[in-house]
DNA sequence: TCTTGACTGAGACTCTGTCCATCGTAGGAT
DNA sequence: ATCCTACGATGGACAGAGTCTCAGTCAAGA
């Protein structure tokens, strides 16, 4: 993550201050924080960030496959800056808390030619739900 | 799907013209409809129903277990009414369409209990993500 | 240093969903 | 068949999340 300006430059990118923040952000914290907890958080080094800017930056770090974007229950959708290694979701039903967790098996194999109706599948992604320790 | 409306009923619940009208709606299209596709198609059949009756129907048909909400997009909740099947989606990353597919094998047996950090995981949900026929 | 166009800020706007006070009516009671 | 009343419907206000617009700014190449 930390050489992701370098990657952001290399595609011809602006480094502006407000980027710096948003990469900063992310990088210190595997929470899975919603934009808007990206944007408290980025305001607290950059007071006068604003949102637009906010909701830019963590669409462009996701078009760069630098960040996963998660919405698991259709509310925020959550920011997940762990996008470098495969793995799926755990998330407390009750508090809504995310664990990254690394299920065997790949569920693409298991999803059989005529059950995939003509389309090009690239993708699975598994959600698991379940209450927390600290919910149940 | 059909007697949904004689569920209700045994519950206790008011037989409404709008409740009718939802459930009919539901009943007639398998394409998981937004709320808000809902609402404009039960406005077809009965002009003057509210917004707010379609989500506190789809509310309660969601609570009664006659119908799956799922959020794939972070968007809207879309309604699935093949709820008596179990079955997880293949979704069309540009045009956003769903199709309920069956895979083979249990997403739940491949998380081992290391992977659990404490929680009792209930439930897991596959979404298989991709290109349709229309849209390669 | 200058220039330029990509980026930012501010806020209005859209979309999705919820809440609330008030009105209407389904269905049991008579 | 008619009446009652609690449950459900209405519609408008509200809230949260995200998008869009456009004027103004500034990073980085010339």
């Amino acid at each position: 993550m930390s050489d992701l300006l370098e990657r952001l430059r290399a595609r011809g990118w602006r480094m502006t201050s407000q980027r710096r923040v948003v990469a900063q952000v992310l990088d210190g914290d595997h929470t899975h924080l919603t934009a808007d907890e990206v944007h408290a958080r980025s305001a607290r080094l950059l007071p006068e960030i604003s949102r637009a800017t906010v909701y830019n930056t963590l669409g462009e770090l996701v078009s760069l496959g630098e960040v996963i974007e998660v919405s698991t229950d259709g509310r925020a959708k959550r920011y997940d800056p762990n996008a470098h290694h495969p793995h799926q979701h755990l998330v407390c039903a009750s508090c809504g808390m995310i664990r990254d967790v690394h299920p065997t098996g790949d569920p693409l194999a298991d999803l059989p030619a005529q059950e995939r109706f003509g389309f090009t599948v690239s993708e699975a992604e598994v959600t698991y739900r379940g209450l927390c320790p600290a919910c149940a």
